[in-house]
DNA sequence: AAAAGTAGCAACCGCGTGCCA
DNA sequence: TTGGCACGCGGTTGCTACTTT
């Protein structure tokens, strides 16, 4: 039998509408034979890649921002190289766009991020955690539920500057917020706060 | 200005898993 | 139960653009 020569490498503009047609007529599925009836000279696989990490509708095309890194770093430190796990984390990013991201910059950044976040849980710790409560609360507030897990010091640091007060929320001293920062935002297995205590509460 | 080196990103590849007949 | 198919995932590759020398 004869096998029809695949299309490989860059995908063209033309390629890019006919996929994105033939999909929102047959669905996200049957990707093999989606490529045969687009007429396509690609692969199911590759179709499918195509879709999505670069077709698919609410996609985010920009640059990863700041709290998305920290997001990223956080979750890379939480679940290892599941990357489609940490993506399902931020809306309108691909596993592949993170896992590139993450090679090529963030694993640099990792350990800088840790050694902010430490200094943040140790040194002017009152402030922090009151910081970090409100970071705790705007996160909590965000309507995505993927995003109502965060409790650490992800975005304290950009809301450092802001002077919103957030009724309702406990101040915590030093003593109180080591213990009761992880009852009350860590429950989860989600935090990734890199004081020193974590591992051992957490044993 | 040009060559070499590096970074970033899109795409490919192989393997594991789940589903169904 | 099992074999085949389709899909999803993570690692890897290769191309392009940018930076450095």
């Amino acid at each position: 039998m004869q096998e029809e020569e695949l299309r490989r490498g860059q995908w063209l503009e033309e390629e890019d509408e006919r996929l994105a047609m033939i999909v929102a007529i047959s669905g996200e599925r049957r990707w093999d034979a989606l490529a045969k009836d687009s007429g396509l000279k690609r692969s199911g696989k590759s179709c499918r890649l195509r879709w999505l990490n670069y077709l698919r509708p609410n996609l985010k095309h920009g640059h990863i921002t700041a709290d998305e890194e920290r997001l990223i770093i956080r979750l890379q430190k939480q679940f290892g190289n599941k990357w489609s796990k940490i993506a399902k984390q931020l809306p309108g990013r691909t596993d592949n766009e993170i896992k590139n991201s993450w090679r090529s910059h963030l694993r640099k950044k990792a350990p800088v991020y840790e050694q902010e976040c430490f200094e943040d849980n140790t040194s002017n710790s009152e402030q922090k955690s009151s910081i970090s409560n409100r970071a705790t609360v705007l996160n909590s507030s965000n309507s995505d539920d993927s995003f109502s897990e965060k409790g650490d010091c992800y975005s304290a640091d950009s809301l450092a500057n802001e002077g919103t007060l957030l009724d309702g929320i406990p101040s915590w001293s030093y003593e109180q917020s080591r213990m009761e920062h992880h009852m009350y935002f860590c429950s989860s297995n989600l935090c990734s706060c890199y004081a020193p205590w974590t591992s051992e509460d957490n044993n």
